[in-house]
DNA sequence: ATTGAATGCGTTAACGTTAACATCAAATTA
DNA sequence: TAATTTGATGTTAACGTTAACGCATTCAAT
């Protein structure tokens, strides 16, 4: 493998100091134009390829940005790690790719690691609700931003910009959806209690339960994981029920799509005898066979806005107070839930209060 | 934000010179225990990060690998950049994440970005089958991987490790299977020719068919693009014809699923009327209303295994001439064609000539 | 005791780049 | 014409680390 041109050896070859190769590299002023063309030629011919390593050595930028996941075998992840990657190449920078399996631990040796790989910053799609490295990154100053999930330390809020769906008034839309559609006893299968997107698509229905005067009914509650299984299990403890729901609200996709094998499994026809309802919008939801009804939120879009803006707090184009963004979910409806409500709205008096009310941040 | 310590801030509160630090830190001998220590000390009380950029230019080495992928929404790529990135992450290295989405010239700029960063090999899980980009890397030295689909170089060839499903064997299986089942009308919708695997795919088909002694029909040979839109496409062609096939092959699940759905969407039942076989096993495929038969292989310890391998490679644990991997398919009999084969097993007189003759072979 | 190796550490340079400052000539101004 | 600015370039240092080499001191072997 031969050796690898530096800007000096251009230097040499054009009679010039290596500084001003730098100067002609980076296109800056105080170069005559002929000298910067001498030297760009030189360069092509040679090959030249820029030392990054060196770069970042003295400008303390890497145009690197960590992505810190819980998995990609979630397509929603997927959706949003596209945009997200997209984004990144048209602004210049890479992705360090870093998948936790939801294993805090994991992700604190990730945050070293990047760290000392020198990212410019590092976004979090799935941030544990209490996540202390989280805590700890905001605290130094250190340029991240939350997407799709969130905590609720107040530091945290105070210093970092999050991006994600209105989960409150997704949840909202689900449920209020079932009640509309005549629906009274309405079992909800959560997400984990971990994430805030759980939480908040939980409380969002349960908003909606209360609007329309509907008493919850504390065994119609149950606590899942995201996986598809804990939806599975989640559909079959329903049907053990003396009085099982009849509608169910699962607050991603992937438990939906459990629950609904759970019924289909057990001769339950849906929705004629149990309707169902999801959020997230995977793809696999809108195939045929599936046909679940669902919230849509327009994850690369997502994606690519939190790395803009994460990119612009890099580059100090953005200085302002942290932001939240919340983005618009959407009611899709297909066979799950039946389609006698195509022309649905949310209610207007809702929106007016829709973004979320933190009111239950954590202090520390 | 306050200043990075670095190792001689180390130094001088251990009142020894940075370089011994850095003996200290990375532990090598010509030290003493104790001085060992008492740094060891200094450096967890303040906070000491070490520096990767600094260390990766005199050392050469980053402990970062590319991963130019096509997509990853195609989940077989999830799930083989999993096997990949937890891999990587095992061997102390980290994955910057390329996705090119089919276009050359984004690899070529990816490419740029990640040897002007430094990266100490790149992984390829969607190789053009007459990629330019990677004969250069290949000519030149750099350390790569081929996984997945590969060129068909001679120049490669003979220079970097591939890894990969037995796609020849896996397209003879298919066919195979459903010869069995006593089709004898077997259309296939073909992958991009561009891509190895779709070639591979299909080849093996056109062997099934010749072993068996059945004619091939030109019109029953489809090309596809490896997306749902065009097995749809596909599917619908079928059915326009006045003899249609009576099975399916489609060299990809997306496909596979799209052939589906053109066909019940036409009221055609699947398998009664015309079965159908795709490749990869996603996990779509294995789910209550697709249930579609397929021909699986291990994605995940693909990418484990190719990545493991460079990073051999590398590091120069692995020195012989370049290896061909071929992992073994399996057949994954769902309803999509029957179950009445479950004991299925390969034609052994096939197996032993089983892994891909290449005698196509690109020369220059 | 004398030599030789091994041990523990420091000094200096190097990696490839950008940035601060210096220099000198040409151009502009007073 | 002298003084000052501007423009084009060079010199030197710096970024934080590892590596090569050197120099004492200690230890073992003769």
């Amino acid at each position: 493998m031969k050796k690898k041109v530096n800007i000096k050896d251009i230097a040499r070859l054009a009679n010039v100091s290596h500084t001003t190769v730098s100067r002609a590299l980076n296109n800056k002023s105080r170069i005559r134009p002929e000298t910067k063309e001498r030297i760009l030629s030189i360069a092509r011919q040679l090959n030249y390829r820029p030392d990054f390593i060196a770069r970042s050595l003295v400008m303390k930028r890497t145009k690197t940005i960590g992505l810190v996941i819980t998995t990609i075998a979630n397509p929603f992840y997927t959706e949003l790690s596209q945009g997200i990657e997209m984004t990144a190449r048209e602004l210049g920078y890479n992705i360090i790719f870093c998948s936790t399996n939801y294993d805090l631990s994991t992700e604190k040796q990730y945050i070293e690691m990047l760290r000392s790989k020198g990212v410019d910053g590092i976004i979090f799609t799935s941030a544990h609700i209490g996540d202390p490295n989280i805590m700890e990154l905001a605290d130094e100053g250190f340029p991240i931003i939350l997407v799709n999930r969130r905590t609720y330390h107040l530091k945290v809020k105070e210093r970092v910009d999050y991006v994600g769906v209105d989960n409150l008034l997704g949840g909202y839309m689900a449920v209020e959806h079932l009640i509309r559609l005549g629906h009274q006893r309405i079992g909800v299968v959560g997400g984990s209690s971990e994430s805030s997107v759980g939480f908040e698509r939980l409380e969002g229905g349960k908003r909606a339960l209360k609007a329309y005067g509907i008493e919850p009914r504390e065994e119609y509650f149950l606590e899942g994981n995201f996986l598809r299984e804990s939806g599975y299990q989640g559909g079959k403890k329903f049907l053990q029920m003396v009085d099982p729901p009849s509608a169910i609200f699962a607050t991603n996709d992937y438990m939906a799509i459990g629950v609904y094998q759970a019924l289909i499994e057990e001769g339950v026809r849906v929705p004629e005898d149990i309707a169902l309802i999801g959020f997230n919008d995977i793809e696999l939801s809108g195939i045929k066979g599936i046909d679940l009804s669902t919230i849509g939120q327009k994850k690369f879009e997502m994606g690519a806005i939190a790395t803009e803006l994460l990119v612009k707090r890099i580059e100090g184009s953005e200085t302002g107070p942290p932001k939240e963004i919340f983005l618009r979910p959407e009611l899709v409806i297909r066979k799950t839930c039946g389609y006698d409500l195509k022309g649905y709205q949310v209610e207007p008096k809702y929106l007016n209060e829709a973004s979320f009310k933190v009111d239950y941040m954590i202090k520390d």
